[in-house]
DNA sequence: CGACCAGACGCAACATTGTTGCAATAACTT
DNA sequence: AAGTTATTGCAACAATGTTGCGTCTGGTCG
């Protein structure tokens, strides 16, 4: 749950909101998401009406474990998270990276969405911010090589871990 | 073990050869090895000298389960080999880093490395290919955060496993 | 409205990867 | 050759993620 906080309190900053790209979106109603989920032919049940929700109010990428604390009391069955993260991502709603502490990370898709993803990755808390930089073009592949995704990734320490050193 | 053969077979392909940067270097006697191994200030043990010498043969990073199975017989503990892969990267002999599956993967560091790397990383069968592609300059960085190193990095299927499902 | 049923859930048990504590060993020094 | 201390090996543990299977329920249809 620290990890969360913390993460919230960087994105927030007055000072990073030129450059990063904040997923914010105006909160949509559990009816919105509902029927978001319903129009992949799924059912929309509580536990991935819950957590898609969730995604989509959190400014970052947020890790099984986040989630699970951010649910607090009546959270749902460990595996059935883990199942609804999956079939999110899956199903196109969310997608799923993995931080530098190799633990994935779950985010909601946005629209107007690239091929190619920009991030910062801090090495110290294991958070990952969206930076709004144009991402570069990919190089030219070797034969029978097939791409579905480039990420140019960017590590080291964010602010928070920084500053919290020093 | 199988893991490990694709990954040499599919990196030795003659198509291959003009687009990725091999990490090939002649492979180094014991005695150089140790020697390197001494100069960190630390002990010229078999485990370590056995390692480096194998991530110093390999065309691509390893994990450890590939270098465990590598080593065949006569392997050394699983903990001591966490712990040599750990001290190779941490004394800047190694490198260390995460593959599509969440795993480490290591790779013998190699003279006249650049702070921004690009791979092309199979998703499916979690191998990691160096590319020769020039890599793209990193963009600013919001204030206060510190960059460590760059990963331009391209997802996909490599042609091993894009033949292997055709 | 009420029954149906495939899809979703919850529980338990398991798999893999990586880590920690501690006593025994051996690499380097003198 | 003996001594020091870094390194090893064993055992036990931790965290993350997965699988099997019986139960429940969301959406549909009569």
């Amino acid at each position: 749950m620290l990890r969360l906080v913390v993460s919230y309190a960087l994105i927030s900053r007055p000072t990073l909101a030129g450059t990063l790209a904040l997923p914010f979106q105006p909160s949509p109603s559990v009816d919105a998401v509902a029927e978001q989920i319903r129009r992949t032919g799924a059912r929309a049940t509580p536990a991935r009406i819950r957590v898609l929700q969730l995604l989509r109010d959190a400014p970052a990428a947020l890790t099984h474990n986040e989630i699970e604390s951010a649910l607090g009391a009546r959270a749902i069955d460990r595996v059935t998270l883990y199942r609804v993260l999956d079939w999110l991502a899956e199903s196109g709603l969310a997608h799923k990276n993995t931080d530098a502490h190799r633990v994935y990370r779950f985010s909601a898709a946005a629209a107007g969405e690239h091929l190619t993803h920009v991030h910062f990755r801090c090495e110290d808390c294991g958070g990952v911010f969206c930076l709004a930089a144009a991402p570069p073009a990919a190089p030219a592949l070797p034969l029978g090589f097939s791409l579905s995704r480039v990420d140019f990734d960017l590590r080291g320490r964010c602010a928070g871990c920084c500053a919290a050193s020093s």
